[in-house]
RNA sequence: GGAGAGAUGGCCGAGUAUGGUCGAAGGCGCUCGCCUGCUAAGCGAGUGUACGCCCAAAAGGUGUACCGAGGGUUCAAAUCCCUCUCUCUCCGCCA
């Protein structure tokens, strides 16, 4: 949520810096409103503080036997004018609140201006593209014919974009999750297990609610959301709070699965592992002071690379354009793996700085070294997202006998060198 | 799922029967100052958040709201009534 103030004192500042992300925002109708609020609220204020001596008079009165009857109708008048106004009051904010949390994110200064996906930037890169003396395959094939994936059974127990892990499939799995926690541990960032479900409030939180609904999964019955990624239970964590300035910053890690609807996305990666309903992914998220949370960016950056590098995987980092950008990051590195499989780069992580955006409709603050609360600034990534690290494995380490060399890495957590039929 | 108890400031805890002078006693903690070889103890002062208004602005001042959440009664609600949520205890069921 941006701040109502700086809507209203830079209203066409705002306007630009959305533009840049594509976005149109009625900024008159939000100027009119915060006036319209203000104005009830002076109004209605002073009638209160009129309500409140005089009935302190009307106390004293009764206790010194007085008459009340005239002056407490009077009041009865002030009192229904007040709960008219105060009915107002709640209308106009509650509208203004809607379209404040609609509204996304400002880009950060240095985020490249562009409409969409190929203006994005080329940050770093990492490594090389492995080559192969014969024709490497796609990890969907890699995954059926040493029986690590059951594809066809995750379509039977649930529906298509589910699949079944079995074998040396749900080891590798396992392992990279467990290898991926002690990396983050080892980074600094402490260890928890999160509910898989929350509410909506929680996911009001970190933006996912109102805007996206139709990307959750959700229990009816209980109101409750399966999550979409630990990002939103970890920075949650912090809902509502504030931290003192030395707590900062705090640095944790989960591993949880992840429930996306993928709605809109019908007929896109419909083969293989990359775009899944429910998938695993190790999550690194920051609540940074917001004088260096920039930095922090860069270090969250540098701790999802680690796991990369450690697994000898080759990437390249982008940084996204502003109409790139998701809806509550203020700037975006997006880590592309290379599947060779594929001749192609995916995404296996994506970190962003949400500067106070996040912080403002969480009420995640902290008091700064003049003793004033602060907005915190929110920071995480993907650390990684172990499906599509699994299936980067697969294409990059496949061999001409169609078995799969495990990395150095992961050995230790798997046991095998080598994944063979 | 059944029965009961409870939810007050950073924490503990009074206030709720008899509604008004209660943003809320007292204690602890914390901050600043004093005192003191050091530390402890002691003494003094301060110590919430949000929003509005005043102020060029910081500082500050002032007003409103907030005693789990929402609604109701009343001139007036921490206090009375209703609904909900959460916590604890006991019983049942269960990984």
């Amino acid at each position: 949520m941006l701040d109502l103030k700086l809507i209203t004192g830079n209203p066409e500042y705002v306007k630009n810096e959305l533009k840049k992300r594509n976005t149109e925002i009625d900024i008159e109708n939000i100027l009119k409103l915060d006036e319209e609020r203000r104005k009830i609220i002076l109004n209605v204020e002073e009638l209160k503080k009129l309500r409140n001596d005089t009935s302190k008079e009307i106390g004293i009165i009764k206790k010194q036997g007085g008459d009340i009857s005239e002056i407490s109708a009077r009041m009865k008048k002030v009192s229904e004018e007040i709960s008219e106004l105060d009915n107002m009051l709640k209308n106009v904010e509650e509208t203004l609140k809607n379209i404040l949390l609609n509204i996304p994110n400002i880009p950060d200064e240095t985020v490249p201006v562009g409409s969409d996906e190929n203006a994005n930037v080329l940050y770093k890169e990492y490594g090389h593209k492995p080559s192969f003396d014969f024709e490497p395959k796609a990890h969907w094939e890699i995954a059926e014919s040493l029986n690590l994936v059951d594809f066809e059974k995750g379509a039977t127990l649930a529906k298509s974009r589910f699949s079944v892990y079995t074998g040396f499939g749900a080891k590798l799995e396992r392992a990279l999750i467990n290898f991926m926690l002690d990396v983050q541990s080892e980074n600094g960032y402490k260890e928890i297990i999160p509910p898989f479900l929350v509410n909506a409030n929680t996911m009001t939180g970190t933006g996912q609610l109102p805007k996206f609904e139709e990307e959750l999964f959700k229990c009816e019955r209980d109101e409750l959301y399966l999550i979409p990624t630990a990002e939103v239970p970890l920075t949650n964590l912090y809902a509502d709070t504030i931290l003192s300035e030395e707590d900062l910053p705090i640095k944790v890690t989960a591993y949880t699965p992840c429930f996306r609807r993928e709605a809109g996305s019908y007929g896109k990666d419909v083969r293989g592992l990359i775009r899944q309903h429910q998938f695993n992914k190790v999550e690194i998220v920051k609540i940074a002071h917001p004088e260096n949370s920039m930095m922090e960016l860069e270090l969250l950056l540098e701790d999802a690379e680690k796991i990369l590098q450690m697994l000898g995987l080759h990437y390249r980092v982008m940084t996204l354009c502003t109409g790139d950008l998701g809806f509550s990051s203020s700037k975006t590195y997006d880590i592309e793996v290379w599947l060779p499989g594929q001749n192609c780069y995916r995404e296996i992580s994506s970190c962003s700085n949400f500067k106070d955006f996040q912080a403002r409709r969480a009420g995640i603050k902290f008091r700064n070294k003049n003793k004033k609360v602060e907005f915190a600034h929110t920071l995480n990534g993907s650390g990684l997202a172990v499906g599509r690290t699994f299936l980067a494995i697969l294409e990059n380490y496949q061999q001409k006998d169609g078995s799969v060399v495990v990395p150095e890495a992961l050995r230790p957590y798997l046991g095998v060198d080598i994944i063979t039929k």
